[in-house]
RNA sequence: GCCGGGGUGAUGGAAUGGUAGACAUACGGGACUUAAAAUCCCGAGAGCCUUUAAACGCUCGUGAGAGUUCGAGUCUCUCCCCCGGCACCA
């Protein structure tokens, strides 16, 4: 009988949805709740892809899971829906966004639904509704009482045609071309307005330390530092020679400030200004201002990074170390907003620095050197010497009087000069005595390098010609024993781009030479590590880990933190999102809104075309409503939020969804959250993730949640591909769209298509054909016999690993592996005449989350209870007797037949029988037996 | 340039340092059928030896090269290539 995917998903879904099945309690055991949420999606016109099911699939599974193992899940689903296509649709076709909007919505439950997704709909929530942004409001209002809301002059896109601004994305045109409407390719130019800004920047400090207590993925954590960019540095004054004026800068290099030779403004400095008197060219540098005003960021970094810039005539500047003068320039390669918008610069040991001293010909000044190679004795070492060469280099060196090593290994200044030595004896693997003895007698932390020293035991010993992927850090491996040279080829070390060295070379190498080889091998004579300082008074001599303090300390200045993370801009000159809850007085003065007021509703009268204001600017309902609740000649603020700001807590909402005083109960709160398990892509999610966690610390602060991180874990679904392997897109027409998916082939069979794709991370290309597998594999369930009487399977261990393999493997979110399991048992069923009773049900109730229509189906034809997961009896697992490899010399010679308990001499006789041909003449060394494992025999 | 993630059959992918290629797709052969579809069974990494043919046997094989180990897809080092993110951040 043939699988009626259509009605049997229909009448499940239905049953479902009348009686709220997947309906959160309302009182979860704290110990026993789990909330289980996905990134709430855009709903955009063009429906559900595949790319939201995969995520939705994994993140059902999961919880349909956790609900047959009795825990009270939280499974909800919601909608981000304010946000730019649907105004842009608007402006093109006059459809207001609320219309599209709503029936974009209808379209994505609707899919949702047919996909059997477990979602509590009782919980579902809109950004775009007045009863959630009302919400969105009180936090602004939250951030704004609290000092966390700010507004301050900022640039935006501007393109003068459409007179509209422009969101970043929308400055690349089609083509790819930079600096351009989207729309009509108009040159963008850059605008200042008044705008609202969040500070997130007061938490700069936790949002870095506080990665550490989540379980992420790693490279989203290194994402996210990277994107706040903690840098630790010095701030320095440099005073204006004939001035009582300063210059602050921050570098991370004090330990240069003997080679700052100029100095650089960024053109948006106010010192600028401040100087105008003094300055000789000031027409010259207004209009550099002038210039780089327009400019976007995208300018500035596109334009072949070519340095320009002005001189202050008539301003400079003095080096606080040396007391000299050096000359003041304003240029675009420094940034207004960050740091303190201002440089040294060391054109000896930066390169930016370099690039632009060499165009204005500005002198430089050498103030480090790496360190060089100063002992390489011909005696035997001693413990103390300062054992040192070049650049992050690596050298390991054998003792040749008593059969000693010694290592070393730095790649920057905090490794410097760092001595691996110790009695290390040949016998000796880099695992255990000898990681062990040098870490404590070196305090050296870098296990790597120990790893390396291990290769020192080995034949070869090579120099790389060509630098390594680390830039700077090309490898010594040496040997200074006497005696075996291996002799190779001149091709050969072509081939191999090594350099083989006799021991004569080496000592010739290793002494006055090896600086210039190493040098040579550098690039160029630009050298931006830590090294010791040369040229630099007094701390000449010093090495800079310990002069970056010194240095800092003896010209006043501080060592501080600067950060690359800027407070969040979230003013959009837009109409679809939740305006910013302020009026303006006659005088112009921001009042926010009081919370009685809220929601301050989103007007309707509005044209969507652009006008050259923001659309709520148009709105007389507006104006009207600000002048009577406010007074006469009170403004409303007419921009709206960034779209970011509804996303940033939302998952707080689902715990308490209609609750009309608070944004959520603190008791429901406290119940929910935080988040054990978030599912999005990895895409688009730095911001979202960022913004997210800075809500979640500012309410703590404020004492409304206990806690610092809202998601705990959180896991990645990777990109489907197109069949073909590029990116699925419109214009190619090469998308899947999953209702032809679950017409063909039913809502199961795509589940567990996407499912056993591959791991869930993984960017992976759609093949409809793949999908008959797990069609047929459904279908062959379906189809299986099941006894009525009590039979055994014969082989009880595939059933107990069944359970087992499965249950890990949706703990651990490997259901491409889970699902392989499945077929396994069934391939296993199907090779009896009927399947046995508790092999069947336990089949039906493991495959229950990954396919809940069918297992529904066949639980209720059989009286099967999918309430209660499976457990497995672990003395089950084994069976009675396994198949072992037997190998000889590592070559796997046959196999052998051994039972669960035999004895290690029994093992290795019958491994010895089944390879006699290879033992035969030879002397066994050493005989392996590694239970369930393997034999293997070494043998000469 | 910097930071991540990868490289395994024709394809998607499996493999706590222990028989590489599970599971599936495509493919080849067979059964059933008037035929096709569906279904079921069997085969299959590359090469060599021998041979009418096969079996047996052997060698090689997880991007390349080396190392550690009784044993490496897995650990260490170097090199090559692909993908993603950031990018004048001092």
């Amino acid at each position: 009988m043939k699988y009626d995917h259509k009605a049997i998903e229909k009448k499940w879904q239905e049953r479902w949805d009348v009686a709220q099945s997947f309906k959160a309690s309302d009182s979860p055991r704290p110990d026993k709740k789990f909330y289980i949420l996905d990134m709430f999606p855009y709903p955009s016109g063009d429906g559900l892809h595949v790319g939201h099911v995969e995520g939705y699939t994994a993140t059902d599974i999961y919880s349909r899971f956790k609900r047959m193992q009795s825990y009270d899940v939280l499974h909800p689903m919601g909608w981000d829906a304010f946000g730019l296509p649907a105004e842009n649709y608007a402006i093109k076709t006059g459809v207001p966004p609320q219309q599209t909007t709503d029936k974009a919505i209808d379209t994505f439950r609707r899919q949702i639904k047919e996909l059997g997704l477990s979602y509590d709909w009782s919980r579902e929530v809109g950004a775009h509704t007045p009863e959630y942004y009302k919400w969105t409001q009180w936090f602004f209002l939250f951030l704004y009482n609290n000092g966390l809301a700010y507004k301050r002059m900022a640039k935006v896109n501007w393109c003068p045609k459409d007179q509209t601004v422009l969101a970043n994305e929308q400055t690349v045109s089609e083509s790819g071309e930079k600096g351009v409407c989207v729309r009509c390719g108009t040159k963008v130019i850059q605008k200042d307005l008044e705008q609202w800004f969040f500070k997130i920047t007061d938490f700069a400090d936790a949002l870095v330390d506080d990665l550490d207590q989540v379980d992420w993925p790693e490279s989203t954590k290194i994402n996210q530092r990277n994107w706040i960019g903690r840098s630790e540095g010095a701030e320095i004054e440099f005073a204006i020679a004939g001035s009582d004026q300063k210059i602050k800068v921050f570098t991370t290099r004090p330990d240069t400030l003997f080679g700052a030779t100029y100095m650089v403004l960024a053109p948006e400095h106010q010192l600028v200004q401040d100087l105008k008197d003094r300055i000789e060219n000031w027409s010259k540098i207004e209009t550099y201002i002038e210039e780089t005003k327009n400019k976007t960021d995208i300018d500035r970094a596109s334009e072949g990074r070519e340095k320009t810039g002005v001189e202050l005539k008539g301003v400079k500047a003095i080096n606080p170390a040396n007391k000299e003068e050096v000359s003041v320039y304003i240029a675009d390669y420094v940034m207004g907003g960050y740091g303190t918008g201002a440089i040294m610069a060391v054109p000896a040991h930066d390169e930016r620095d370099a690039e632009f001293a060499a165009k204005f010909n500005i002198p430089v000044r050498r103030v480090v050197e790496p360190v060089t190679m100063q002992t390489v004795g011909s005696s035997a070492f001693k413990q103390n010497d300062p054992f040192v060469d070049s650049h992050g280099v690596i050298v390991f060196l054998k003792h040749w009087a008593e059969d000693k090593y010694m290592g070393l290994k730095w790649r920057d200044a905090s490794d410097w000069g760092t001595l691996l030595t110790g009695g290390i004896d040949e016998g000796m693997t880099g695992e255990d005595t000898t990681r062990k003895e040098i870490l404590e007698e070196t305090g050296y932390k870098n296990i790597k390098s120990l790893r390396q020293l291990t290769t020192i035991h080995s034949k070869y010993y090579h120099v790389p010609k060509k630098l390594n992927r680390f830039g700077h850090a090309p490898v010594f491996v040496v040997e200074l024993a006497d005696g075996e040279r291996d002799t190779v080829s001149d091709e050969e070390q072509t081939k191999h781009e090594r350099l083989w060295l006799s021991v004569d070379e080496l000592k010739t190498f290793l002494t006055a030479e090896s600086h210039q080889l190493a040098l040579s091998i550098l690039q160029g004579n630009q050298y931006t590590g830590a090294g010791i300082l040369t040229d630099s008074g007094k701390f000449t001599g010093m090495q800079s880990e310990e002069a970056k303090q010194k240095i800092t300390k003896s010209v006043d200045g501080s060592m501080v933190k600067t950060y690359r993370l800027r407070d969040w801009l979230i003013s959009r000159q837009r109409y679809w999102g939740a305006p910013i809850p302020v009026v303006y007085d006659p005088e112009g003065k921001a009042h926010p809104i009081p919370e009685e007021h809220l929601p301050w509703v989103l007007p309707t009268d509005v044209e969507f075309r652009p006008t050259g204001t923001s659309p709520l600017g148009q709105s007389k309902e507006l104006l009207d409503r600000t002048e009577k609740i406010f007074g006469k000649g009170w403004r409303p603020e007419i921009d709206t939020m960034d779209t970011f700001v509804c996303s940033s807590w939302y998952y707080f909402r689902f715990a308490d969804p209609h609750n009309a005083q608070e944004f959520a109960s603190k008791d429901a709160l406290q119940k929910w959250l935080p988040v054990d398990l978030y599912m999005g892509g990895a895409e688009h999610t730095v911001l979202h993730l960022l913004y997210a966690r800075f809500f979640t610390k500012a309410l703590q602060k404020h004492g409304y949640v206990s806690f610092g991180e809202p998601f705990k874990k959180l896991r990645h679904q990777g990109i489907i591909l197109a069949e073909d392997s590029t990116k699925m897109s419109k214009s190619k027409g090469n998308v899947i769209n999953p209702d032809d998916v679950i017409r063909e082939y039913g809502a199961d069979a795509l589940r567990m298509y996407e499912m056993f794709m591959g791991p869930i991370e993984a960017m992976k290309p759609w093949s409809t054909k793949n999908i008959t597998g797990v069609a047929r594999f459904l279908e062959r369930v379906y189809r299986l016999q099941r006894a009525d009487d009590v039979v055994e399977l014969p082989n009880n261990h595939v059933l107990a690993q069944t359970v087992k393999k499965v249950t890990e493997d949706i703990e651990a979110l490997k259901l491409n592996t889970a699902i392989s399991a499945l077929m396994i048992l069934l391939n296993e069923l199907e090779t009896l005449p009927q399947a046995p009773h508790a092999a069947y049900h336990t089949l039906i109730t493991l495959l229950a989350p990954f396919a809940p229509h069918m297992a529904s189906e066949l639980a209720e034809k059989h009286g099967i209870d999918l309430s209660v997961w499976p457990t497995y009896d672990e003395s089950k697992l084994v069976a009675d007797s396994t198949t072992i490899a037997v190998q000889v010399n590592g070559k796997v010679r046959g196999t052998v037949e051994l039972g669960v308990n035999a004895s290690e001499s029994d093992a290795l006789n019958a491994g010895r029988a089944v390879a006699g041909k290879w033992l035969d003449g030879k002397t066994e060394q050493k005989a392996l037996y590694v239970p369930g494992k393997i034999i293997n025999f070494v043998v000469v």
